[in-house]
DNA sequence: AAAATCAATAATATCTGATATTTTGACATT
DNA sequence: AATGTCAAAATATCAGATATTATTGATTTT
């Protein structure tokens, strides 16, 4: 990954950020002048971010009216999981059919990673759910990441985050489950067994896609 | 649709409009200075619009370097047509399986339509191209308008643009066969056999992408 | 009290012009 | 041919101005 180094790409990602932590709430206005008090940008610089933020779908703009952070329903989560479902498991068949030695060696590097850190979580230490978020991420990222489509890796990290912000929202952890979720999905993935991969994944999102609705009661 | 009333919306459409025509050729520099001769609005105004268009692919932006026509390759086509079936097919079951009265009204309509198009692009008329790719939008759009998800409409119709740049470049028109191919989607979504109207769909593009693929030399 | 009206205020969309930094291209040196 | 230098060009960013539109609150009307 490259650093952003412009005013602009930070401006994005911290944006971003805190829409996905849902530290700038959905449905609330993003008013102009105090946006550039808080990130420390001109508004042009600002209205460039938000509109990329737009295209994404993390934020909506309103003709006339400004931006908006995206608004949060079960039904969109749920297009969201099922999208991610489709693309995923795509990626994933793709990737166990191509993956090479370096791809495995990332791939039991981000397995191991992930995995110390959800038996911290397990045992209570909650001091770190900003690595396990990342160390997740970079799992179900190295288990895809030989698909050899870009166009299809871009897709598909804008659904993760976006499947993201609604895990953020509900704040809470699955535990165990998803923890054999990921273990199946790893030995599957090295056993080059793609149906039972891919059939491990779905189960591993459709169960986080019950549990977030769930806890948005 | 709704009319873009602001500049930033129009210049917007107006520049992905001559990207997927070709007449900002792939690679090539946007240029603010030139680009706000050309497109009347101010660096601003367009440098949003161009970040826009980043956002979805159509334009590639290079710190400190400005922003480029996203370059054409035969991998990157063969990426789109795949992302294409996969998302367009996942639709169309979707749609199938809810479509109402509504949807069928007017996936006739669009069918109808696209058809005498198609007669008379076949007869030799190539007076209204702009009007053929309309329509062949429409019916696809049609086709998919009650799969139930934003998320995936929004998707596929990037998608569906980008694949239509790689068709604008090489400018031939495959004939019989795909209006062969839009009948068989048509009847197949009409008698509701999901997994018939995917098979046409995804020879449809596969062949389209074959024929676009050779027409690159 | 509810609805409609309207002026005052606030916010957005857009443009211009200015500055600092970076890239590019020409030219000279090795 | 490779490298180094320097001016010109281009970008990224900002601040400030204007026109237009949206919002708010007070006033009037029903």
């Amino acid at each position: 990954m490259k650093l952003p180094n412009t005013v602009g790409n930070s401006v994005y990602e911290l944006l971003k950020r805190d829409i996905i932590r849902g530290q700038l709430a959905p449905g609330s206005k993003l008013k102009l002048d105090p946006l550039k008090a808080q990130y420390a940008a001109s508004i042009s610089t600002l209205r460039e971010s938000l509109n990329r933020l737009g295209s994404e779908g993390f934020v909506r703009a309103e003709e006339q009216r400004g931006f908006f952070v995206t608004e949060v329903s079960p039904d969109d989560l749920r297009e969201i999981a099922h999208l991610r479902v489709l693309l995923e498991c795509d990626a994933l068949r793709a990737s166990i059919a191509n993956g090479d030695t370096e791809w495995e060696g990332n791939l039991v590097a981000a397995h191991h990673k992930l995995q110390l850190m959800e038996k911290r979580l397990l045992e209570g230490d909650e001091s770190e759910k900003e690595l396990w978020k990342r160390y997740d991420w970079e799992f179900h990222l190295a288990l895809i990441q030989a698909c050899n489509s870009q166009n299809l890796l871009g897709l598909h990290t804008i659904l993760y985050e976006k499947y993201l912000r609604y895990q953020m929202l509900v704040l809470t952890y699955r535990g165990q489950e998803a923890v054999e979720e990921h273990r199946e999905m790893f030995e599957a993935a090295l056993a080059r067994d793609a149906e039972a991969a891919a059939r491990h994944l779905k189960i591993h999102v459709m169960c986080g896609l019950e549990h977030t609705l769930a806890a948005m009661h």
